[in-house]
DNA sequence: TCTTGACTTTCCCGTTACGGGAAGGTGCAT
DNA sequence: ATGCACCTTCCCGTAACGGGAAAGTCAAGA
């Protein structure tokens, strides 16, 4: 070889890639040295190998995993093929930028509600996907939200003489698109594991699959505003549009040897990605 | 306990959370069940630790990490301590923007590059810092750039003379400002692993550490300014702007044996972020 | 009461691209 | 001969789980 050979230290000088990372590419078959001395291990590299090199580095940077380098890099990649892997690259990072955008929009929402309150949010929103399945309810206008208790008490009453087995607390859908304290419409449920037939009173249907903002609350009932207060303002900070109907899972209600201050209900609030008219 | 207790199924169910994260919050202690069965080892979870999880879920899709979370849950954090790693949080998250945005630019460049000349560049631009170090050069005004081998054969014959060992390849700098054919202002040097002092033509200084953009060109000279031109348009492309002096290393030059086809030639240009204008 | 079948447990491996460090062998200059 | 800087392999650790194996458990139906 009338060319100099760089032991790996010397190259990783010469090429400002650390000597782990060069044995790293070596044992991975990314890079392998021009000659290794049988007898020592040595490793010995060629200034023929920077180009080389210089590739998987500036292909690192472009936001490639090794593997990916090491299937660029081989003889037979046509341009098209190299096209189609950036433009691949090109919608991750940009995923990757809005997803990253955001988490942004999230801590800033969470940085001005403290400065705002000077206290932190005993709620705590979060988004979830929660799965179909099929529910029994009673769906009516009712006077007054303390009826609520009647339409379970028909709901329970019935399933129970039907033998049907739920599953998962139950909940209350409410229909109407704003708050209103007389005659909401309000719809009574819970999960079920087989299927029943509509049966009067009794409907027997399929809750969809949805993306929801949650929130869970704790303690009585007057003060599920503030759940629902929270929910609406992040929902707001965060970019989206709240849809109807919203629920409220009763996680732990009423029961005996319960007060209000033990109830735990989750509120769920569907949402959208606002068609962005603040942007 | 008058609380229904939950298999660490049906908690999963109820949060949405996997069970194998669940057992592994267990591990890390970040949410204890609240109950363990001490001859089967089963978890029981309670109602009452959804509000704990899904503060755990709020912190994570804020991009926290968990033990961070751990700290964040412990009794005693202040709201300014919150405070605190929310800032600190948001400018984690913006630099990490900033980062991918830059990745971004560099695909498009790639992309476009592809659109343009359909073909993929041979060059691969990448950035390095290069630290400071010794060097020995001659900086003088040549008549034309084949003058350079005057100017390394004076260099090497003091070297040599005085026992001076050097490191490295040799290289010349360009401080004009722009390329000039005529009476370019060049220096001729190489780095020490000791010092000298200045002698004459011969000058002894050190090369202060800088951010370079660099890339690999393979072949005879005379085509190096196709190096140039794919480190322009990157340094375009992707918001720096370009000093002086930039620098040539020759990794494999001139020598017995060798054809200008078999040089290897290092073009380095320090950059800084641009100033935007362009944005 | 027995038997499924759905759950649960622990344990171990794999993920990415190396960095840190230990134990032991080399190369080169004195 | 003796440093001393360098090289080698090997192993562990990273973050937050997911996959899967082997073995034990629970609840309901026959």
């Amino acid at each position: 070889m009338e060319t100099p050979m760089f032991k790996i230290g010397d190259f990783s000088k010469l090429s400002q890639v650390s000597s782990k990372a060069l044995r790293y590419y070596d044992d991975i078959g990314l890079l392998k040295p021009v000659h290794v001395d049988r007898f020592t291990g040595y490793r010995y590299y060629s200034v023929d190998q920077l180009p080389r090199l210089n590739r998987i580095v500036a292909l690192k940077e472009l936001g490639f995993a090794l593997d990916q380098i090491a299937q660029l890099l081989e003889e037979n990649v046509s341009v098209e093929q190299l096209q189609g892997m950036l433009l691949l690259k090109q919608a991750e990072i940009e995923r990757h930028i809005e997803a990253e955008q955001q988490r942004l929009r999230r801590v800033q929402a969470r940085l001005q509600q403290i400065a705002y309150e000077h206290t932190a949010s005993v709620y705590d929103v979060i988004t979830k996907h929660v799965e179909g399945s099929a529910i029994a309810s009673i769906r009516e206008r009712i006077p007054d939200y303390s009826h609520v208790g009647h339409l379970f008490n028909a709901l329970f009453a019935y399933l129970g003489e039907q033998h049907i087995s739920t599953s998962g607390p139950p909940f209350v859908r409410y229909h109407d698109g704003e708050y209103r304290e007389d005659n909401p419409d309000v719809e009574a449920g819970i999960a079920l594991e087989g299927v029943g037939e509509t049966d009067g009173r009794i409907r027997f249907s399929r809750l969809p699959a949805m993306t929801v903002a949650t929130t869970i609350h704790t303690g009585h009932y007057e003060t599920l505003s503030l759940a629902y207060g929270a929910l609406l303002e992040w929902i707001e900070a965060n970019g989206y549009e709240m849809c109807v109907p919203n629920r409220e899972l009763y996680l732990r209600g009423p029961g005996p040897k319960r007060t209000p201050q033990d109830y735990i209900t989750e509120v769920q609030m569907p949402i959208v990605a606002r068609t962005s008219p603040s942007e």
